[in-house]
Parts: C-alpha cells; structure tokens; sequence
DNA sequence: ACAATAGTACGACAGTCACCGTACTACGCA
DNA sequence: TGCGTAGTACGGTGACTGTCGTACTATTGT
C-alpha cells in the first residue's frame, strides 16, 4: 500500500480562503463537474484526477485540478503517480455554511430541469 | 412620480437563468457589493446604478450591472433618466433555493473575518 | 428651448481564461 | 534497468474580462 509522496503542493489555509475565488472556480462547468463527483465520496475520501471521465486533454484537467486547489475548494495529494483528490468540506462548511451544499442543490435541481 | 420609460431591456427568463452565470456574476467584489446592497432592499425594491458608490467609472458601472443582468441576478427598468435595480430573488430562490441567501450570509461572515 | 442628470456606446488596453499539443518528470512494477 | 502510467511544465492561441476615457442619448426640470 503505497504512501503520500513528499512533492510539495501549494494550498491555501482555511482562513486565506477566498469567496470570490471560491465562487470563481465553481463557475465553470468542468470543474463543477468535478466537485459533483467528489461529492459522491464519503467523508475524507479522495479521488484521482483521472477517476472522472471530463471530454478535455490531460493539461487542461491539471489546469482545472489547480483552480480548485488554490481556491481552496480541494485538497491534492500524491500518491504514487496518483494524485488524490478530495473536497475540503470541513474548511468550506466552517467558513461559509451550507453554501457548498446549496451550491450543489442548486447544480442538481438545474440539471434535472435542462437536458 | 415618472413611470417606467418604454426602452427595451433584455432580461433572461426565469428558465434561462443557469447556474454558472450567476455564480460567475457573483464571483467578482463589484458585482458582489452590488447584490449585497440591493438585498437591503425590501421586497421589490430598486435602486439606481449610483445608489451604490462603487470606486469605479460610469462605464464600468454600466457593465458590472449588465452582467448581473444577463446572469438574470437583476432586473433593471428604466424610469426617467435613472435605471432601477432590483434583485430577482423570487427566481432566484425558485431555481435555486436558499443560494442566493447562502452566499450573503458568506460574504458577511468572510468581511467579519478580514479587514 | 436649454441645461443638468443618468446612463450608454464605442474603442482601447492589459490581463486572465480555457484550451491544446508536445515534451517532460516521478513513481511503481516487472 | 527499463517500461508503463499519472500527471506537470511550457508555450501558444483565441476569446473574454475589468478597466478606462470620450463622446453620445434620453429624460426631467427650469
């Protein structure tokens, strides 16, 4: 069972997290995408960047993968040539209640409405 | 008391809003400081573009409020020469419950925290 | 009719964005 | 040691963003 690697990745602490960045890297829809599915995953689980199918090239999904993370919406850690991938829900919840959660109703009730 | 002036604005409908546009609109600290300033308002209240003293030009005002209104976060009705603003929180609250309060209540407490 | 007020249209500019491909690194495994 | 896999770095591209100033339009009030 293969351990954390020690390759540094940068992320904000809880308190230098941003709204605005916040609400930035949730308006794109490949990246809201990706939060949708790492919300499927239970409390501290993660996911590889590869686990989610998104119709873009490699460079553009680490692109989208690094919005998150300096947002502060995401945690990344390596593991082996993995990285994995899980939403920083006790950070977001602490410092703006239930938007992630509303945020995610509100992705749900749109998709079910369209298309 | 004039009465609203017959120039037309376009407005998406209620159905047309999506999601990634409001969040995108309310991404920036302008815009933001718009929407907060127009939730003091009552229920169905305006307000005119330079109610709120943004430290920005006229034009530049002119756009922020253009995107808040094609995102569909506003309605804007001319009366006189003055424009007047107003929150479209029943759709918003329809398509999207509890967001568009989530997101204040996030803004408050991320100004009680800094600065 | 004219002046003042409120906002628009337009063009410009620097910066960011989403996206790509290609070449690369880091790691695990045989 | 060498191969395959996962993701990065870099450079580039076209589109969009936030900002401005200047010149304009629409409306009200004198």
């Amino acid at each position: 069972m293969p351990i954390a690697t020690a390759r540094p990745l940068e992320h904000p602490a809880r308190e230098e997290i941003r709204l605005e960045a916040v609400l930035h890297a949730l308006a794109d829809p490949m990246r809201l995408q990706v939060v949708r599915f790492l919300a499927t995953l239970g409390e501290g689980e993660a996911a590889t960047c590869s686990a989610i199918d998104l119709a873009i090239s490699k460079s553009t999904v680490t692109h989208h993968f690094r919005v998150l993370r300096e947002a502060g919406v995401i945690s990344q850690v390596y593991r082996g040539t993995a990285k994995m991938n899980a939403l920083r829900r006790r950070d977001l919840d602490a410092l703006f209640p239930g938007l992630l959660d509303t945020v995610l109703a509100a992705d749900a009730a749109q998709r079910r409405r369209v298309r």
